[in-house]
DNA sequence: CTGTTGCGC
DNA sequence: GCGCAACAG
């Protein structure tokens, strides 16, 4: 092997060594801008995001959320629960954050101290328990809503794990969730944030061939009813909150979907 | 799993 | 305010 040819080969490693240095720091920084909420996710098939009708759309590494400044909460938080996300890991319960990424700012989590009432998560830290990074981002405070903690632990809990019964059965749903922010409501803490009177949920299953849906509605406060009594049309949901769930869906296949409160194809 | 409260630093 | 332990449905 000639000198020219050693020096040659020692030239392009130096090259990809700095170009995967490169390609490294720039994976750092595109999680970052992503956690920071500044990113824009970017349509799958698998990604449907609702409108919005505060205009304060955010996406973290996790979930995406659009909040309501009046009501100092999330409309709606939007995340894909994949099969391959489910995980046993058990990490310890971090401390509360106000999200930054709010520009309006977000509720501090005082509101909630001695309010009687739950941090309760919209996306559940169980949902995203595949890394660190992702399960202590639901301790967020753009991701709580003031919950009854009969309910929390209650009724809404058993729905949370029915979703990650699916998640597992159907390979992976597509969670739409929030407080129905209408109407008279309590609020708590110095900002007066909300007290819901009825949480909603939204599943879509796109990964069967032909998607299929389900919708939730329930009354803020616990019960001992079977989960499917609390099935309502996606049509329902929308006129109630004012939030269009599937714009993306081809106009006849979302109508039809969505005017359905029929739970057929969702075991129980 | 879903959470809160109390205590020491 | 943070870290940790105890407790409840």
């Amino acid at each position: 092997m000639s000198k020219r040819t050693l020096y040659s080969i020692i030239a392009i490693l130096i090259l990809l060594g700095v170009y995967s240095y490169e390609y490294f720091l720039n994976e750092e920084e595109k999680a970052e801008v992503v956690s920071e909420g500044k990113s824009t996710k970017s349509d799958t098939n698998a990604y449907f995001l609702p409108t919005s009708t505060t205009g304060q759309i955010i996406h973290h590494e996790g979930y995406s959320l659009s909040y309501s400044e009046p009501h100092e909460q999330a409309e709606w938080v939007a995340y894909e629960l994949k099969k391959s996300q489910l995980s046993n890991s058990n990490f310890e319960r971090p401390y509360f954050e106000i999200d930054k990424a709010v520009k309006t700012g977000a509720a501090h989590w005082r509101n909630y101290k001695n309010s009687g009432y739950d941090r309760g998560h919209l996306c559940p830290a169980a949902d995203r328990r595949y890394s660190q990074l992702a399960h202590d981002e639901t301790f967020l405070t753009s991701n709580i809503s003031p919950q009854k903690h009969d309910f929390n632990a209650g009724i809404w809990n058993t729905l949370e794990q029915k979703v990650r019964y699916w998640a597992s059965k159907y390979d992976g749903v597509f969670v739409i969730t929030g407080g129905v922010l209408n109407g008279k409501m309590k609020t708590i803490g110095d900002e007066a944030v909300s007290v819901p009177n009825q949480f909603y949920k939204v599943l879509i299953d796109n990964n069967s061939g032909k998607p299929k849906m389900i919708a939730f509605l329930m009354p803020h406060e616990d019960s001992n009813k079977p989960l499917y009594e609390f099935v309502v049309s996606v049509d329902t949901l929308e006129k109630l909150t004012g939030i269009d769930f599937f714009p993306e869906l081809d106009d006849a296949i979302e109508n039809q979907l969505e005017a359905s409160s029929s739970y057929k194809g969702w075991s129980f």
